[in-house]
DNA sequence: CTAAAGAATGAATCTAGATTCACTTTTTGT
DNA sequence: ACAAAAAGTGAATCTAGATTCATTCTTTAG
């Protein structure tokens, strides 16, 4: 039956998603997720291609669900500034809350497809603060900037610095309320949240040293 | 002769990140190198104990002269904006003058050992900024502010911005005279530079609205 | 109930590179 | 000039996983 069919390829995703979740893709080894899943490796070619695949489908729906959050938190009534910052709020207490999946996502060394993935996985963040941020001034709530490298800026700068803590914390244990500085994301939030509301800096000076200094 | 031996090793650590220069990390194999610096694989195990060290030793390389070009960019006696803007424009300008080295040392899927040294090179920049903004904070010249975390952001919405761009240009053709987006960069150091110098958002509104909406 | 179709199996194979090592060539010291 | 010692060689081997496929088990249909 189809049902059947299907009903085995989500299992075998799901346990997937779970050796992700507990020792990032170099976990996720096709022998491993055979045993962890209960079947045989050949019966995986059978669900899908090769392991590429497979990973790359891993990565995408570990990548909806927190585009989605994100997405959702971007929905909140509110001024522009104070979206943004609740969903930035969201996105990294998401990820300090599943360190190593986070880390996986983020910045975990990964074979080339999969980091394909991941770069379109960031565009996604990208284009979601992008259209905040286009409303935002729009509104005036933001002063007048590029939406879209300001986004990437700001999807840059957190994820830069959740790299530190998420390297530390998924290299140890993993349940035992770990919390690892919530000022961190407080700060981060700040940063940014700065970035985008700050009247534009005079570049005056700025280019006058650099004209000077051009030739390195 | 023990300079004859230093003298090999450094024309295969040279052979070696030409070979990243044209062609990534993935580029940098055993066979290859060896036909590129004109010796036998095993000769490379003479100066080398695994290809690991090797890579990571490039890599160290080629990161002591971008780290090394930005702290002198740094020391440019200027008001701390003027100073922090010039050594972001030097990081984005020649990363873009050598997309390919760029590419590898910020983004490149590379293997765990070498990933390791891409933390600290990152670190390395931070660091760098850090000393540069706290300076500024001493100074009232920057307003106060997580100097260490605003570092780490700055150098992360650098990179990301530069990736994009970065991809793209390694992917194709390499002298023809590309000259991507001189703005991207502007807008970068603008982004940053606005996060560094505005005065901080006043977090009550946001607050609030994290709270309310906490349980997702 | 039986045969054809559909799944599952897992040991054997393949693959892409790194690594080794028995042997040759070159250098050094006397 | 000669013998150690050092350096170089590259085909053969190793390795870690992914992938295959002839065979066995299950399900479905008539």
């Amino acid at each position: 039956m189809r049902d059947r069919k299907a009903a085995t390829r989500e299992h075998l995703l799901i346990c997937a998603q779970q050796l992700v979740a507990s020792a990032g893709f170099s976990g996720l080894q096709m022998q491993q997720l055979a045993n962890h899943a209960g079947v045989a490796t050949g019966t995986l070619y059978r669900y899908f291609p090769a392991k590429e695949q497979l990973a790359a489908e891993v990565f995408k729906r570990a990548t909806r669900i927190e585009v989605a959050q994100v997405a959702q938190a971007l929905t909140v009534s509110a001024a522009a500034p104070a979206q943004i910052a609740h969903a930035l709020n969201v996105f990294a207490q998401r990820a300090l809350r599943a360190p190593t999946l986070a880390w996986a996502l983020i910045a975990e060394p990964v074979e080339a497809a999969v980091d394909q993935q991941r770069l379109q996985f960031r565009q996604q963040y990208a284009e979601l603060f992008a259209t905040s941020i286009q409303r935002g001034i729009d509104n005036q709530q933001l002063p007048a900037q590029n939406a879209q490298l300001s986004s990437t800026a700001i999807v840059g700068a957190i994820a830069e610095a959740l790299i530190g803590p998420l390297a530390q914390v998924s290299r140890h244990t993993e349940a035992n309320t770990p919390q690892p500085s919530t000022t961190v994301v407080d700060d981060i939030v700040q940063f940014c949240l700065r970035g985008l509301l700050a009247a534009p800096y005079s570049t005056a000076t700025t280019h006058r040293l650099i004209q000077e200094n051009a030739d390195d």
